[in-house]
DNA sequence: CCTTCGGCTCGTCAGGTTTA
DNA sequence: TAAACCTGACGAGCCGAAGG
């Protein structure tokens, strides 16, 4: 198998699994209906359902009628998840739409004719509303509002946000730049550098560096007080203007406009940003002064590589959504393993119960 | 040791959805 | 309605296991 074919299949995995699980709730849902819906899947709890455990007073339950039964249930990973009334009995299928409709699906038209051309016309408004799935955020909102056991998705940062660098958790910069090692480095106007390193500690990977404009200075130069190494062991500062200063470790210039020679100062170049640049530097101008097409081509560059930053940013978390999202629908399954299996013993009980003896 | 395979993560693109 | 956001799809790369 090519290495695409892997992926495919992979994927066609992920998407099965999903289905298989949606068909262990009601087998009677459509496939294509199934499909659509398998993200809308929520854990109903006491809250608003009837909890099937004190309805059917399982014996050892422990529960009582109205009051949430509460299941324990060993998940595979060791991991133990106490799980209110999962599900509604008298219906056979209740599956939540993006707008939280409750929706009955295969059994309205077979049930009840006079409500059958009105349920067509909504089929389709239906298959509307389910054709696409909301977002992992959303479906973990939903069922996490509900259960206590799973973590809720914060709207805006969650807590690895706050301790994992992120560019996205700074002030709105006026520019940001990657260096070729992977660090972010946010400058805005008149205050600090912010430099992020993606692949250490937040707190560790974020420095702060001061900028001073003395008198009137150049277009675009600043002073630099104080940088990082970078991991080629050289310093690299970045200055607006679309340039950038790298320490020379042969010459003797003052990093300050590189204008006079101090015997205890470090030594830099100004360089091109398009001819000695790090892989990955992207420099910006200041808005407003864009007039020339390389301006402009700069713009557009920054714009971009901006937009893969977030893009990227985005890419992770959504990633992390789906794991979590992958993570309740295991968790689900096992919840109703667990009451599925209650319930069959239930029904044995009332059968030896009921059922008349003729010996 | 080398190759292959399977699994996983990541970056990017495209297109749909949401928001201001 | 444009911008921002979200997510499926795809390709690339890395890593460990298995087999020759």
């Amino acid at each position: 198998m090519s290495k695409c074919g892997r992926k495919k299949y992979i994927k066609t995995n992920l998407r099965q699994m999903t289905m298989e699980i949606d068909s262990q709730q009601d087998g009677s849902i459509p496939d294509s209906v199934a499909e659509s819906e398998s993200a809308h899947m929520q854990m109903q709890t006491g809250q608003n359902s009837i909890p099937t455990l004190a309805q059917v007073s399982v014996a050892g339950s422990g529960t009582g009628r109205g009051s949430p039964a509460v299941t324990l249930v060993q998940l595979p990973s060791g991991q133990t998840v106490h799980v209110q009334g999962v599900f509604q009995t008298p219906q056979p299928s209740v599956i939540q739409s993006p707008q939280l409709q409750t929706v009955q699906v295969a059994t309205i038209a077979e049930t009840d004719e006079s409500a059958e051309s009105e349920s067509v016309i909504d089929f389709h408004k239906r298959r509307e509303i389910l054709s696409r799935r909301p977002s992992y955020r959303k479906i973990l909102n939903e069922l996490s509002s509900d259960v206590p056991g799973v973590p809720k998705i914060e709207e805006e940062k969650s807590e690895e946000e706050g301790t994992s660098p992120n560019i996205a958790a700074m002030a709105v910069p006026t520019s940001i730049y990657q260096t070729s090692t992977g660090q972010y480095i946010a400058i805005a106007q008149g205050e600090a550098i912010q430099i992020s390193n993606p692949g250490s500690d937040g707190v560790q990977g974020l420095q702060a560096l001061t900028m001073t404009n003395s008198g009137a200075p150049p277009p675009g130069a600043t002073i630099v007080q104080y940088a990082t190494q970078s991991a080629d062991g050289t310093q690299q500062f970045f200055v607006p203007g679309s340039q950038v200063v790298v320490q020379d470790e042969e010459t003797e210039l003052a990093p300050s406009h590189m204008a006079a020679t101090t015997g205890d100062m470090p030594t830099y170049q100004i360089r091109a940003p398009t001819t000695a640049l790090p892989q990955g530097v992207v420099m910006a101008a200041s808005p407003g002064s864009l007039h020339s097409p390389q301006q402009l081509a700069e713009e557009a560059t920054r714009k971009r590589e901006l937009r893969l930053m977030k893009n990227r940013e985005a890419a992770k978390e959504c990633r992390r959504r789906k794991k979590e999202y992958v993570k309740c629908l295991e968790s689900r399954v096992a919840v109703l393993e667990v009451q599925n299996k209650k319930l069959i013993e239930e029904l044995e009980t009332l059968k030896d119960i009921y059922s008349p003896k003729t010996d």
